[in-house]
DNA sequence: GCCAACGTTGGC
DNA sequence: GCCAACGTTGGC
């Protein structure tokens, strides 16, 4: 069982939205390594800090969990997407996502709350330069995230 | 394979 | 809107 933290601009997939939906494919990911986490690395059942990033107010919003292996993403092959990656085909496909589905919409749990916190110092998203939208999470440090959510 | 230029992310 | 950090691209 592993646990990942997942970035979401709420304006396009906020928590309420996968609440609504019960669960969502994560599209959109056109980043190497985060997109080697989805294929190599998660299992269906994994944990998942929902994020939400790009906002007045950036911090966990809930909780879902990983719903599927990863599989080619639909938007690589739409031109009218703007996901579109031209360099990408159905024979040879470049991006890969999982399905996310909704388990719980906490309080938000703040960056700033985060960085105060001493359990969640190495927390891979509040190291310095870290853009991934997705990282790994320790159960120490997901553990550390329900009790204060839960507090 | 190097590296400069450029694009993107995302908090502030 | 700014800007630091980092990824990607492409000429050489």
């Amino acid at each position: 069982m592993n646990y990942w933290l997942m970035k979401s601009e709420p304006d396009e997939a906020s928590i309420a939205d996968l609440e609504r939906a019960g669960q969502l494919p994560w599209t959109g990911v056109r980043n190497y390594q985060a997109r080697n986490f989805m294929r190599d690395a998660m299992r269906v059942g994994d944990g998942v800090l929902f994020y939400h990033s790009s906002c007045p107010e950036p911090g966990v919003a809930g909780l879902a969990e990983v719903a599927s292996t990863a599989y080619p993403d639909a938007t690589q092959f739409d031109p009218a997407s703007k996901y579109f990656d031209p360099k990408s085909s159905p024979e040879a496909p470049r991006w890969l996502h999982v399905d996310v589905r909704w388990r719980r919409t906490t309080r938000l749990l703040s960056l700033a709350e985060m960085r105060e916190a001493p359990e969640l110092v190495s927390l891979r998203v509040l190291q310095r330069g870290n853009r991934l939208s997705i990282t790994p999470v320790s159960p120490s440090e997901w553990a550390a995230v329900l009790k204060r959510l839960d507090a």
